[in-house]
DNA sequence: CTGTTAGCGCTTTCAC
DNA sequence: GTGAAAGCGCTAACAG
């Protein structure tokens, strides 16, 4: 039972009719008579054929496939934005990628195992989305305007990358300022990963409300984590074990915000009563945690939709850089409560 | 500066070799001269030369793809196992491509568009990795062992396959031995998505407990969710609604089981004082959450590489259905306490 | 509207 | 050891 996959040859044949025909009738049906384009598509049903995409990039120029680029893959913050991605890509007819950055480290071999991106630099991929700024878009990738990149979530650290994600430092401003608005007069700050982009426009919100409330900088307490829950326990260790204990913290990521809160119930406090926390991005557990978390939402769906959405556009019309900000929201919850 | 993309005639030509000789130079590099090797490394790191996937896919039989399927991306209990997936995927030289089966319903347009399996048929996809057991294997796709496919964490629907997992009757069952020895006799099950291989097999690891116990049929308690934290919620809501108020619930899903925690405490109860919960998966938000949850632990990164591994030797060797059982661990935390 | 003719970049016999 | 030649399945000029 060695039956070969149907190529275009064998439907053009059972159609009675020429490969380019056949060819022709998928990309520019209009120009097929009527007749003969039912009589393609009956014997495309019969063969059960399916267009070989190895073969049509080969000739063509698109592959159908966009490369998507992220630190983690089993961040949850990043797969609802991936649920975004792949939910436009299937709806344009292409197909992702997905490969970590945190691994693109390989020991280089010999020619066989290249870095992870020329490899796919090879399967001529149509397009980029990079949901980690600190990884380098490497200038070759936008000479030619070969490809069309965009940056998501992140904002790419080489400027003149398209973008689509929130106001990182309107938001995190936005949270102090509310947290100042009940009352807090000493809020600490758990940043995410040091020189990370997104850490570093999250700390400016920080920094920008804090001069703007006219405190100086040296009222400013910052701890760094790296936006995992483990990190937010530490820091909320190391922020407890401070001569003077804030009345508030506001994490950069709504897990360091979890193992903060962790951390205080454990060391006896309570939270808000005794202390108020805030996160970052509104993961799916944070209303549901005790107390539930106040917090910034980011469209994260939308904001992978938006886009891959972005990457197609890109694809078919014009590379040109562009930008979408999109609205984020302070998600008010029991984890902050006004300063006593 | 249109300076085209390095093909391997450039390699060749460069090095002062023959075509053949460099497409020798990656595949059978001992059957080339150590010398002529060199000269057409330098040649391919001078030009930065990277193999046309595409071009050799189309010749040859592999394309060194594997498709992944599974229900949600977005869900943060499938990430984990996507990411040992990578990892595993990347140690081979792979990649993966990823696919949501639940929106593989496509209203079949023209020819053009054609249910989303197909178009990855037309890949040359190297294997498939299942992790959604309801997802229907087509008998074609296994017909001329064209491709191995792997089912990973839930068993498919379909026998046959290959799978990696743990055993969801017998750690099913071991959580409600657990909650029996803490002096609980009336327990309650949050069921899993109806008609789903994995829903079932944790229902009857609960009921094969219960009959084991002892107990009738009638003292089941089930009400049946969907994984989501939501349908906790909502389970929780139904259960409290019944004359007789289990003393312990578990839930098929750590989501179900913070959602179903989430609605006791709503209603006023205390967990586990008043009712004790427990979970199944150990994600990381069940540690820091308020109770920690007693759940099972699924290694879950290591079922996504297991899985991929398991591909890639199927690949490499034989095509022969094998399975792997993985050791599920109950963790125990204060979401349950001894029955009053 | 339809068919013929070249390749896309690579692997693979088969000679040398 | 090495190279020449023949395609893999498809698309894109060109003719008819």
């Amino acid at each position: 039972m060695a039956k070969r996959v149907a190529r275009m040859k064998d439907v053009a044949d059972l159609a009675g009719v020429g490969l380019t025909t056949v060819s022709r009738a998928f990309s520019e049906p209009d120009k097929v008579s009527p007749e003969t384009l039912q009589r393609i598509e009956n014997a495309v049903r019969d063969l059960g054929y399916t267009v070989n995409m190895n073969a049509r990039s080969l000739r063509g120029r698109k592959s159908g496939l966009v490369l998507v680029l992220l630190p983690d893959i089993g961040n949850p913050f990043f797969s609802l934005v991936l649920k975004g991605v792949e939910e436009a890509a299937r709806a344009a007819g292409r197909v992702i990628l997905i490969v970590e950055t945190r691994r693109d480290t390989t020991p280089e071999q010999s020619y066989t195992t290249r870095s992870y991106m020329s490899q796919l630099d090879a399967r001529r991929i149509d397009g980029l989305l990079v949901l980690d700024g600190s990884f380098p878009i490497e200038p070759a990738d936008q000479e030619d305007g070969q490809y069309p990149v965009v940056a998501v979530t992140e904002r790419a650290a080489s400027g003149g990358l398209s973008y689509v994600g929130v106001d990182n430092v309107a938001a995190s401003r936005a949270v102090v300022m509310f947290l100042a608005r009940m009352g807090h007069r000493n809020i600490a700050h758990i940043a995410g990963t040091p020189h990370t982009v997104t850490a570093n426009e999250r700390l400016r919100g920080y920094r920008d409300a804090l001069a703007e409330l006219g405190r100086t900088e040296e009222t400013a307490v910052i701890e760094h984590g790296d936006f995992s829950i483990a990190s937010g326990r530490a820091a909320a260790r190391r922020i407890l074990a401070r001569d003077r204990r804030p009345t508030a913290i506001f994490a950069a990521s709504d897990e360091m915000a979890m193992g903060a809160i962790h951390e205080l119930k454990t060391a006896g406090l309570r939270v808000p009563e005794d202390i108020s926390v805030a996160g970052f991005d509104d993961i799916d557990f944070s209303e549901v945690f005790d107390p539930p978390l106040t917090t910034i939402r980011q469209p994260r769906q939308e904001m992978g939709r938006f886009a891959m959405e972005m990457v197609v556009r890109q694809l078919e019309e014009d590379i040109l850089p562009e930008e979408t900000i999109l609205p984020f929201q302070l998600i008010e919850r029991a984890s902050v409560a006004p300063a006593l």
